[in-house]
DNA sequence: CCTAATCCCTCTAGCGACTGGAGGTTCAAG
DNA sequence: CTTGAACCTCCAGTCGCTAGAGGGATTAGG
C-alpha cells in the first residue's frame, strides 16, 4: 500500500495537521490504521474523504451537513433529493449573507468616504457608529459571519 | 433619572439580555449602577454605548476595534486617522468576504442545477463535492466566515 | 549503529462572540 | 400580600478549529 503519514496528507489536502486529529476526533474522518509506533497511516479512502470535507467546508456547509452528505455516498442507490436540499439551503444561506455584506459594504464606503481626516470629534466613521440614522439602517448582515 | 433595568435596555437595543451582561464581563460596556436588590439601572450613556456596540457588530466590526474606536470617542481632539484605517480594513476585510461568497454561490448554483434529482450514484451536487476537478476551483473563502 | 532533525503522539486549554440552563432572588402589579 | 415575570450568578456548551506542553517515532546522514 502507499500509506502516508498525517503530515503528507496534510500537504496533499491543505488540511492543517491538528485538523486532521480534530476531524477524526469527532467521527468526520474515519481512524486509520496506526504504524508500528502508533503513528497514524493513511490510504487514498482517506485522501478521498478529506478532500471530499475541506472542498465542502470551502464551500461554507457545515461540518453536520457534510456528515449526512458522506453517508449518503455510502447509499448511492438511494434518492438525492435530501443532498439537493442540503446543497439550496446552503445556497439560500450564501445568499443572505452576500445581500448582508453588500449593505454592510455600502455603510463602510460612505463612512471612509466622508471622514474628513480631522479630529476624532468631527470623524464621520465614529459619528455613524454612535447614531444608526445617519446611515440606511439596512444592514444587518445576521448569518453574515 | 430614567434609569432602566436590563431587560428594557435589551429591547431598546434589540441585544440580547445575556449578551449584555457578557459585554459587561469582557469590560465592553460600563458597569451599571444598582437598585437595592441588587438589579443592573442603566441610564442614557449606557444605552448611547450598546448601540455604539450594536451599531458596529452588526458592521462587522470585532470587539477588540470597537473598544478602539470607543476609547477615541473619550478623547475627541485627537486625529481620527486611527478610527479611518480599522474602517477601511474593515471594508477591505468585508471585500474579500464578497469575492469569496460569490465564487461559492457561482459554485453551488451550478451544483443544484446539474443536480438530476435522481439517486445518490449520479447526483452532481455529491459528484462535485468528491471532485474539485468538477469547478472552477477559484473559490476558496478564506476569511468568509 | 548512532545521532540529530524532523516528524508524530496525547492531552488540555483557548479563540470569538455569544447562548443556554440551573437554581435562586427581586420587583411591580393587583 | 401574593403572584409571576424579570432579574441575579455561575457554569457549560456552541462551531471549527488552533496552540502549547511534554513526550515518543521515524528517517537521513555520517
Amino acid at each position: 500500500m502507499s500509506d502516508i503519514s498525517i503530515g503528507q496528507l496534510s500537504r496533499q489536502t491543505g488540511v492543517k495537521v491538528p485538523t486532521i486529529r480534530y476531524y477524526e476526533s469527532i467521527g468526520m474522518l474515519d481512524a486509520p490504521g496506526r504504524s508500528a509506533g502508533g503513528q497514524r497511516r493513511y490510504d487514498a479512502s482517506h485522501l478521498e474523504q478529506l478532500r471530499f470535507i475541506r472542498h465542502g467546508r470551502d464551500l461554507g456547509f457545515g461540518l453536520d451537513d457534510l456528515r449526512a452528505l458522506q453517508d449518503m455516498t455510502r447509499q448511492p442507490d438511494t434518492s438525492c433529493d435530501a443532498a439537493d436540499s442540503i446543497a439550496r439551503q446552503q445556497l439560500a444561506d450564501v445568499e443572505r449573507r452576500l445581500a448582508g455584506l453588500r449593505a454592510v459594504r455600502t455603510e463602510l464606503k460612505r463612512m471612509v468616504a466622508q471622514c474628513s481626516h480631522g479630529v476624532v470629534d468631527d470623524c464621520r466613521v465614529i459619528q455613524t457608529l454612535s447614531d444608526h440614522g445617519l446611515c440606511d439602517g439596512d444592514h444587518d448582515p445576521r448569518g453574515s459571519a
